[in-house]
DNA sequence: ACTTGCATGTAAGTGGTTACATGATTGG
DNA sequence: CCAATCATGTAACCACTTACATGCAAGT
């Protein structure tokens, strides 16, 4: 699932800017969970509106720069219906936290105590996202599955994280610090 | 965490050649979840070498090309460690399935059944996986801790799917097929 | 006066993948 | 005889990120 699918997909639900795809990407939070920044959405709604699969109304606004609304195009509704039709990409799930945590037994313990805080608060953050989504958005019934399955595993991994964060801190080097790196 | 990083904390365990550290990633599956391919592999190893992370010796074998084994050395070790202690990059979860299951509503129904049960399958294997990984591995703390994590999330995602992909189904277009596409 | 939010875009750099090149041996 | 496994490596390519460039208005 590349930048250019997620345009699609936004532009599919309704008009949209390449500011506000950006922001339902990191704020928003797109409930299938993606990013994407500004220096590769704008090359994208340009090379998918040469292609005619969007259009786009530039629009004044009082007091804010101008905004170039992109609307989805038949052509385009067909061809995202043709990718998702496509076979699929694999799952990736990627953890530095779960290196982290396997090597804690090099590592000193306060700074183990502190990464699964922030990994245990980081979950928590970003469950408390996906239920706002959840209730916002008046959301069509795919939208509704994605978000509870989302919600169902985040919830676990709080539950799970805070039952066994303390195993993984006993297992930290107990010493102060003779700083292992140096 | 970039193949760099993996590369040494995979001879933090012990040697292994680039061949066999690819071969962890994508079969025996190194529980926190990364793949990476020989084309920045071996690269890695390489400059790992030249920055003197780690050493190579070349073993002959007979009836097979010989290979450069690799082992950490102590400023690797610490190099390793200092990484650990440095911030820690964000959790990655992407899933072109879930953006799929999104748009149900528009996809054939035939379609949707054949990705829900292709993910559910891939739910299924993946957890076999990490069972099998934890039986076999007489794995220290931090790897058990680690799989356990996994284990728990892998078995929660394979029931819910199991419970709701029916729902998804659905969801999907009854029609026959009048290609929603062209 | 400075920062934040709105808004678009480009250029350089990064971190990978894919495909290719090479070559021996074993098993079907 | 062909495919697969073992084994290393390079080159071309790709998608995306980061940093930069620009600019105006409202809030602090």
């Amino acid at each position: 699932m590349n930048v250019r699918t997620l345009c699609l997909s936004i532009l599919f639900e309704g008009e949209a800017t390449g500011y506000e795809i950006r922001r339902k990407c990191v704020e928003g939070e797109c409930a299938y969970f993606i990013e994407a920044s500004f220096g590769s959405i704008y090359p994208a709604l340009n090379k998918l509106e040469q292609e005619g699969l969007v259009t786009s109304r530039t629009q004044q606004q009082s007091g804010k720069p101008a905004k170039k609304v992109y609307s989805i195009t038949d052509a385009g509704r067909a061809a995202f219906a043709d990718e998702l039709a496509a076979p699929l990409g694999e799952d990736v799930f990627r953890s530095p936290f779960l290196l982290f945590a396997r090597y804690a037994h090099i590592l000193p313990r306060e700074l183990v105590e502190t990464r699964a805080a922030e990994q245990l608060d980081k979950l928590v953050q970003d469950r408390k996202k996906l239920d706002n989504v959840a209730a916002e958005h008046g959301s069509k019934a795919g939208d509704t599955w994605v978000l509870n399955y989302g919600r169902a595993i985040m919830e676990l991994a709080e539950r799970h994280m805070r039952a066994h964060m303390h195993e993984l801190i006993t297992m930290a080097r107990a010493e102060p610090n003779k700083d292992a790196a140096e």
